[in-house]
DNA sequence: ATGGTTGATGCTCAA
C-alpha cells in the first residue's frame, strides 16, 4: 500500500502536475495539503477519471487539505472539531482499507511573535486530542501531511532554521505531545543521517542550493510501522517551472499483500 | 535588516 503526501500550493495550479504524478506513481492513496480552493472548485473529475475517490476539505484563497484513493473512504471528518481552529481547513480524515488516514496541513505559525504562532501552538495540542477522542493507539493510524516542523537539527540544511516557528524547541515539543499519542515517524529510519528535505523555498535559490527542510511526515501508530518497507522524496517533482514549492513523500506499507516499489526499497 | 518567489486575490497577504 503506497501511502503519499503532498503539499501542492493550490491544486488549481498544480492540476496538471498532479494528475501526472497519479499516473506516474499510482499511489492507493495520496493526502493533499494546501489546496487554496473550494470543494465545488476542485478538479474532481480528472481525478475521478484515473480511478480515485476524493474526500475535500476546502477552502478559498487558504489551507485546504484532501484525500485521494483508489479504495473507497469511510467513516469521513472535517476539521478539528473546534469553531475558532475549525476557521481553517486544515485536517481531514478517511478509513481506506482498514487505514484510518488524515491529510494534515499544520499552521506555519509566522514569527514566534505572531498570534499565528499561538494559532500553531492551539492547533497543534487539538489535534493531539483528536487523536486521543477519535482512536486508540492500537489501531492503525496514519497521520499525513505537512507539519511544518523539522523534528532534528540534520531535518534542516541551514542552522538559521533552528531559531524559527518550523523548528525552535517549543513546536518539537508540541510535535513530541502529539507523538505521544503512539505515533512513529515511518520515514525516519529509512534515513538515519538526515539530510532528506521535503521543502525548499521559491525565493534566494531554495532548491538550487539545496536550502532545504524535512517538515513532511508520515507518523503512524506501531501497527503499522512495523510493516513499513520503503520511503523516499520525489525530488523531481521540485525541478522545473511549475513546481509546488514541496516534493510529494512517499511511504510503502507492506499490509496489501501486494508487490513492493523497487523505488522504495531503501535498507535501514 | 528583511532580501528573494509563488499563488490567489484584487491594489496585499501568506508562505
Amino acid at each position: 500500500m503506497l501511502l503519499c503526501s503532498w503539499n501542492v500550493n493550490s491544486i488549481r495550479a498544480r492540476e496538471e502536475r498532479a494528475l501526472a504524478f497519479l499516473k506516474r506513481s499510482a499511489p492507493d492513496v495520496l493526502c493533499l495539503q494546501e489546496l487554496k480552493v473550494v470543494e465545488e472548485k476542485f478538479p474532481l473529475e480528472k481525478i475521478q477519471a484515473l480511478g480515485y475517490h476524493a474526500v475535500i476539505h476546502g477552502q478559498k484563497t487558504y489551507n485546504g487539505v484532501a484525500i485521494l484513493s483508489k479504495s473507497e473512504p469511510s467513516d469521513v471528518f472535517y476539521g478539528v472539531g473546534d469553531e475558532e481552529l475549525d476557521a481553517h481547513s486544515r485536517l481531514c480524515g478517511a478509513t481506506i482499507d482498514g487505514v484510518h488516514v488524515m491529510s494534515a496541513y499544520f499552521p506555519n505559525g509566522g514569527d514566534a511573535t505572531s498570534p499565528k504562532y499561538r494559532f500553531k501552538l492551539k492547533w497543534m495540542a487539538r489535534l493531539r486530542e483528536v487523536l486521543d477522542e477519535r482512536f486508540k493507539p492500537s489501531d492503525p493510524v496514519a497521520l499525513l501531511g505537512d507539519y511544518n516542523v523539522a523534528p532534528f537539527d540534520d531535518d534542516m540544511a541551514l542552522d538559521s532554521f533552528r531559531r524559527t516557528v518550523l523548528a525552535n524547541d517549543e513546536v518539537r515539543a508540541a510535535l513530541t505531545h502529539i507523538r505521544e499519542f503512539g505515533l512513529v515517524d515511518v520515514v525516519r529510519p529509512f534515513f538515519p543521517h538526515g539530510q532528506l528535505y521535503s521543502w525548499w523555498d521559491y525565493r534566494a535559490l531554495g532548491f538550487e542550493r539545496n536550502h532545504g527542510l524535512r517538515i513532511d511526515h508520515v507518523y503512524t501508530t506501531e501497527i503499522l510501522a512495523a510493516r513499513c518497507v520503503g520511503a523516499q522524496v520525489d525530488r523531481k517533482e521540485r525541478e522545473g517551472r511549475g513546481a509546488s514549492d514541496h516534493a510529494p513523500l512517499l511511504v510503502e506499507l507492506d499490509i496489501l499483500g501486494g508487490a513492493v516499489r523497487p523505488s522504495l526499497q531503501i535498507s535501514k
